[in-house]
DNA sequence: CCTATAACTGAACTACGTTCAACTGAGGGT
DNA sequence: ACCCTCAGTTGAACGTAGTTCAGTTATAGG
């Protein structure tokens, strides 16, 4: 029988990414321990390090897997859209806030996880915020066809980041209670006066 | 002698204080150490826990002075600042953004730090998020003399949190290389557009 | 069936934060 | 000047992490 160890590494692996998610998912980054990994997984602890280098690696693993989800999710809520290239850039914003406040420990992961210094963030990352980063620049080259596309990178960089930090700070528990309508009240008026041409 | 004892004991806290300050200032708040802490200040590991409750209560005692410095340059920007509104809230998120670029590590700290579930953010907190708030309200209210306050809140809290994550992801290594210059391009252009009346 | 090789095991190691029984010395009573 | 008391101080020890690796087990090929 070939691949018998093959098959058994990658239902372990497959086992580990699943457990870790839900762990991440219910508990957060901080429950996440070896040994109760391995105890669930049924394996022993150092099965885990035949399988990943070590946590972070399985925590990167997760997070690839959560972007994912993130993009997906922003990317249907633009093909539900309407044609208007503001309503789009509200759409998925909110559709951004939404993922982040229905998968809220997964989605601090993403940004929790420590990474080592001098080292490049993974290329899943790269990818995946780039296609997001397309989503937003899109309707910004419709909105601003005059505009270069020096200028559109800046502008949708501007605009990722306002509405990651509106939601970043919305959700948090230190500035307690700011209602989720409210964040997408905050989300709406930044982006349709962000888009206003000027003059 | 009187007091003597109480003396020793603030000395020893203010030591601490600094010695903390300086690490993390230096090498992050992961760098900070409770035997590295105490072989510096030249106690006992056991002697911190009898001036904080722990090291997170210590953390928080720099963060708030961290936090302090954050405000007072702030409003030192914000009284060199010129009269007009607009270039007012203009200087002083590029304030924001210099204090977060030149005391990075301290920075980051400020909400790197895990707070136990449930539990509110400390008084200084909110009263000196409170302060900033504050310095970015006055300027709306006369940029916006027509909407009420509680448009005004709203809008404080989205100005905030957009240029908050403009520095953010803008400083984060995971998204190398933007350039400081950028960063207080993507301030001036989400400020500008943003106060600019609609219509 | 045997053997070389790979995977798996879990006790042990290191590195943390935190605790606490034993110790020390300052301040007041005689 | 002397002790007595107790708050302050000490650092070894504890609990809990991530990670390692010598010993064991199972697999694939000859």
């Amino acid at each position: 029988m070939a691949g018998k160890v093959a098959e058994r590494r990658a239902a372990l692996r497959e086992n580990l990414v699943l457990i870790a998610e839900r762990t991440i998912a219910d508990h957060g980054l901080g429950a996440l321990r070896a040994r109760d990994l391995a105890s669930e997984a049924g394996c022993a602890v150092g099965a885990i390090y035949n399988v990943f280098g070590d946590l972070t690696d399985l925590v990167l693993t997760v997070n690839a897997r959560t972007f994912h989800r993130l993009g997906a999710d922003v990317a249907e809520a633009l093909a539900d859209a309407p044609q208007d290239p503001v309503e789009q850039l509200v759409v998925m914003a909110q559709a951004y806030h939404r993922f982040a406040a229905e998968n809220h420990q997964s989605w601090r992961a993403l940004f929790d996880v420590e990474r080592a210094p001098g080292e490049a963030a993974p290329d899943w990352y790269l990818e995946e915020m780039g296609r997001l980063f397309t989503y937003i620049s899109d309707p910004l080259a419709v909105i601003f066809p005059d505009r270069d596309s020096q200028e559109h990178a800046l502008l949708t960089r501007a605009l990722f980041s306002s509405v990651h930090g509106i939601v970043l700070l919305g959700l948090d528990e230190a500035s307690a209670g700011v209602p989720s309508d409210d964040i997408d009240r905050m989300i709406a008026l930044v982006l349709r006066q962000l888009t206003a041409s000027r003059k």
